[in-house]
DNA sequence: TTCTAATGTAATGAA
DNA sequence: TTCATTACATTAGT
């Protein structure tokens, strides 16, 4: 496929475009299969978010926004349901859209929108990082803001990313505990009945 | 395949277990370590991976591993073929197998030995598992947990299956996002170039 | 080779 | 904070 090889070889400069917002598809909604079934079962959350999120990552592209060839282009969703509440002209063609989608089902495209839009690129720790980091953990899996704010210094690495890592590092913990438990009941149980 | 349905079977347990809060890790409280000191054992003594991955459809090992024939082989990683796709050196030898083994016969040792590696066996979706995932990711590309339950119910897969597949498939949507826009850019940029 | 299933983990938001 | 879920980068099977 020609799009294809070209993307191979573009690769590096895809990577840049990375942080750029993407544009949505237009989705085609004809089915054959019988989902109303399926999507009716998911009435489950509600509500939406109306803070916005704190984004301190995303200034660099205000900052740089009068060169046009850096600029993010701006994009046109064709698909009305990403002008979910930002343009009430389209509000009528949302309300039609109730008949085929749930409330969930917007809100999760809604979702999607925003994290093409704003979250933090990943960070890729050095080995060195994550060795010290990882020795802390054995030591204190709970540092306290001092000592997060005094790896954050050492490592040159934001206070945030330590206080995540952390977190993280404790869920992946907790993880390995809850299966190596599960894996102890289930010898246990299949033991007891070869008995 | 014997590992697949064994998987199967242990999701729904496995699921329940998720929601099981695990041990708590001791926390040590009061931290009197400084960095310094805990850098200074920065020795890499270890380099061990404490945590063990999540691998249930291994299970199997532990349950019937009294069975001569259902046993794992103990494999030497000294074995040259066992090194086939890592090192390009060994590759010779691995072709020199040609002679001894049959495709079949490869591909079923091949298989085996990413197994025993720690790599869940690579799924191979149907054609209408595929239609019937593609169906409803045009309409939905986040489906909750009761969706993902009901498709894993419906084309007999496991639930973690069904996430990841959406998963990857978000993946390949927004990469062709990027593309294609990184095409535009292209395009914009050097026709800007020719006026 | 390309495509994609699988993995590990950083990031996010709800509870 | 935990927890579930997500995106993202990468590895590896077909």
């Amino acid at each position: 496929m020609a799009s294809t090889s070209l993307c191979a070889a573009n690769t590096s400069a895809s990577q840049n475009l990375r942080k750029v917002s993407g544009f949505v598809e237009s989705k085609t909604t004809q089915c054959s299969f019988s989902i109303e079934s399926i999507l009716g079962l998911e009435q489950k959350k509600d509500g939406i978010p109306a803070v916005k999120p704190h984004r301190p990552w995303m200034d660099a592209c205000t900052n740089l926004g009068n060169n046009p060839h850096l600029q993010i282009p701006v994009v046109s969703y064709e698909n009305p349901l990403f002008h979910a509440n930002s343009n009430p002209v389209q509000e009528e063609k949302v309300l039609k859209c109730e008949k085929y989608f749930s409330v969930t089902e917007r809100l999760s495209f809604k979702r999607e929108l925003s994290w093409y839009r704003g979250r933090r690129p990943r960070t890729a720790f050095t080995r060195n990082q994550i060795e010290v980091l990882e020795n802390v953990f054995k030591i204190n899996s709970y540092p306290g803001i001092d000592m997060r704010e005094e790896l954050a210094r050492k490592l040159d690495l934001d206070e945030d990313r330590i206080q995540i890592w952390f977190q993280n590092r404790r869920a992946k913990l907790k993880r390995s505990h809850r299966e190596s438990q599960f894996l102890m009941v289930k010898n246990t149980f299949t033991s007891s009945l070869l008995d």
